[in-house]
DNA sequence: TGTACTGTAACAAATAGAATTACAGATGAA
DNA sequence: TTCATCTGTAATTCTATTTGTTACAGTACA
């Protein structure tokens, strides 16, 4: 995970629950994160298709969350941008050495086993836990 | 964390560890891995650094744990290769805007706790455990 | 003195990520 | 009905990161 998809996501999911009542649009968000609309509209048919948000099209359309942000664990959103194992990608090594044969194995269970406890963690705060940081100002 | 740095690592060690009595060269570690051998000398470089490894040059020289692996903690290679935050990079968000203005430190409490569950986990594994899991075959 | 190594730098290639542009389609309002 | 404002999405370019390659100086054993 080298890119920001992370952080994006739960910035857009953060103005959306910021701004429960109006539908914010993908220009408005974008210029919060410093981002590109296109890219932003692209990660929110991301989170669209996974229901976390519904959208609006044409005139005065826009974007709102459909969920409940106290329902929304972050452990949910890492799933949703999550593309690559967590501590990296493995070699291909050689099968005929017996650690080369065996290692990936090995590594798999180790990476799941690391997973489990940052997603774990992840899984005790909600969007709305998050997003209750933030001074109104 | 999108290479496989970690993987690397924990191979190269992994295969000290297997052969103690032996010095490895870099060409043996490089086909166990399926590496280009500048790359493993690279990454061992970093690894000499951090005092895991020693090495000697020359005819017959190669590479060989400097500490047991009993002692070595995975937290401790992971830290030897960690480059960038784990939950990916955050933006450069809009300081005129409210959630814009705060939403980076808010991430970064978010990710130090997330990592520290990561970290701790792996704190429970030394490379002498990850090693045993091999079949001797 | 030759051979087998490490150490390291310079460079090239491949891949991934981000940004840009463009435009079709939807929708509300004048 | 027509205009302006949006979303949805694809095509393309740009940039950064990662990996791979080559080369060669320096070290040490035989």
């Amino acid at each position: 995970m080298n890119n920001a998809k992370f952080a994006t996501a739960l910035h857009i999911l953060s103005l959306l629950d910021y701004s429960k009542d109006e539908q914010l649009s993908s220009e408005y968000i974008a210029s919060s994160i410093n981002l590109n609309a296109a890219l932003v509209r692209k990660e929110i048919s991301n989170l669209k298709k996974l229901g976390f948000i519904s959208s609006r099209e044409g005139n005065g359309g826009g974007y709102s969350l459909t969920r409940a942000s106290s329902g929304i664990l972050l452990s949910e959103i890492y799933f949703a941008v999550r593309q690559a194992p967590l501590l990296g990608r493995t070699n291909s090594p050689n099968p005929a050495c017996t650690v080369g044969r065996q290692i990936n194995t090995h590594l798999d269970n180790l990476y799941a086993a690391a997973e489990l406890s940052l997603t774990d963690k992840l899984k005790q705060q909600t969007l709305a836990d998050f997003t209750k940081n933030f001074d109104p100002a």
